[in-house]
DNA sequence: CTGTTTATCGTCAAGCAGACGACTATGATC
DNA sequence: GATCATAGTCGTCTGCTTGACGATAAACAG
């Protein structure tokens, strides 16, 4: 049977980024802020049209590095300094999440290090980096000294939501926690990003004692920083595991 | 800006499901036998386009019932006797896995009890339930009885694949084994269909301490049932807990 | 009645997690 | 330079969970 166009409604897809990272104590995501109908003037993901000859998985990664300069890190190949990880969320399409027409959007994870430099391709004013509780708790609708109070456009607070409890789960059972990490960083470093990403404390000692006893999740490269203060630190990469077991276990309540 | 119909390339969006079940001691899923081409006469997961007007998990949940006859187990509605669990497994979209167009498939996982009655809607010589394991080892080409060994139309196995993969790890730290249960169940039922998700023997006293052990996976329905041979055992129903902790633990290898 | 099957309860040792004490090595402050 | 604050690292102890497995219970088949 031969193609028939009539046979089938025609969508637009979409490609949307959730990417998160570590600042400051806080998790944060990426958010840029609209400057067309609908929604104009509201903050929103990243994102952008799949096109016509592209995998899902690349347009994500381009819409990354159109973003951030971030490439998607790739298993096979090599190290890069400038490496997220980047994984498909779910996707999104509701009717009526998009007014002007019919969008299935195919949200993605990112999950990046701290970026010392801001991001390539946008200015300041259009791109920022927001906690993520400032992003989803608007709801109700006041920021701190009146910012940018609106919710995300779209569905996209639903969409970080998502994302969110993703990234909050799965660095339990995996050493995707060492994706928020430079790729030198200090068992204390790795335990501030969980700190961060669960809101909880953790307790120093059980934490080093886990995670450095977990095979094939650390390994030490043999120096030692001092940055955070105190006494020094020895650095550790990522080792070769992607999954732990035993998974780390995050505190009740 | 208004709506711009050239500004995106147009795409087909369906819905693939990959629908499992555990029948005689192995987990099967649901194929249905292409009748056109492309791929004509090979299997290949239930699925078909999303209407203009039509929620992604609406179709999947159509999809489901006209296969299946199955409903989409809604976690606010009541407990329905042919109710199964649904749920996004993932979305894929390369540009070449359909060579009439571009189709962006948006998979979903359905987990359902064993069917005594065969589904509705489709005649025996082109829908059926086949082991996993038999549709995914295609590859080498070779089926028991000169059984149909091609292996799953489109990238049909890849999917289904990852949905059984998601199954696997789902019932590790969710009450989702019971999707496989019917309403009413004993502890023995339920290691069976662990057993056949894991492939692997569970410890028939250490799982029954387990599961009864574990607070809102089982409430007793008072009922006993000697359906398996041997002493009667107790019936049980799904409790209100959807997440186990501490988790079931998959035996290593 | 005896053997087979399945269910259920108990015991024990090993391992892991949470609570927390103690010590170490830095920089900051007086 | 002594003291303090900070952060890192090593131990200890206790309770809980697990895995291995013995023992008993209640049905059915011969």
């Amino acid at each position: 049977m031969p193609y028939d166009p009539s046979a089938f409604p025609p969508f637009a897809v979409t490609v949307d980024l959730v990417v998160l990272t570590v600042r400051r104590h806080a998790l944060c995501a990426l958010a840029v802020r609209r400057g067309e109908s609908p929604y104009q003037g509201r903050w929103a993901l990243p994102g952008g049209f799949v096109r016509g000859d592209e995998d899902l998985a690349t347009a994500a990664a381009r819409e990354l590095a159109e973003e951030t300069g971030l490439h998607a890190h790739d298993p096979a190949g090599p190290v890069l300094p400038n490496a997220a990880h980047l994984e498909q969320l779910a996707t999104y399409g509701d009717p009526k999440r998009d007014p002007r027409m019919r969008v299935v959007s195919v949200a993605h994870l990112a999950l990046a290090p701290d970026l010392p430099a801001p991001r390539a391709g946008g200015d300041a004013h259009s791109v920022r980096w927001a906690p993520v509780e400032d992003l989803l708790d608007q709801e109700v609708g006041y920021g701190r000294e009146g910012e940018q109070a609106a919710p995300l456009a779209f569905d996209h607070a639903r969409i970080l939501a998502d994302g969110v409890e993703r990234a909050r789960s799965k660095i339990e059972y995996s050493s995707l926690a060492t994706a928020f990490c430079p790729q030198e960083f200090t068992v204390g470093e790795l335990r501030r990003v969980y700190e961060a990403v669960w809101g909880v404390a953790l307790d120093p000692r059980n934490f080093h004692r886990k995670v450095t006893g977990t095979p094939g999740f650390l390994v030490p490269t043999g120096g030692t920083t001092t940055r955070q203060g105190g006494r020094p630190a020895q650095l550790f990469q990522a080792g070769g595991a992607t999954l732990l077991n035993p998974p780390m276990l995050r505190p009740e309540a």
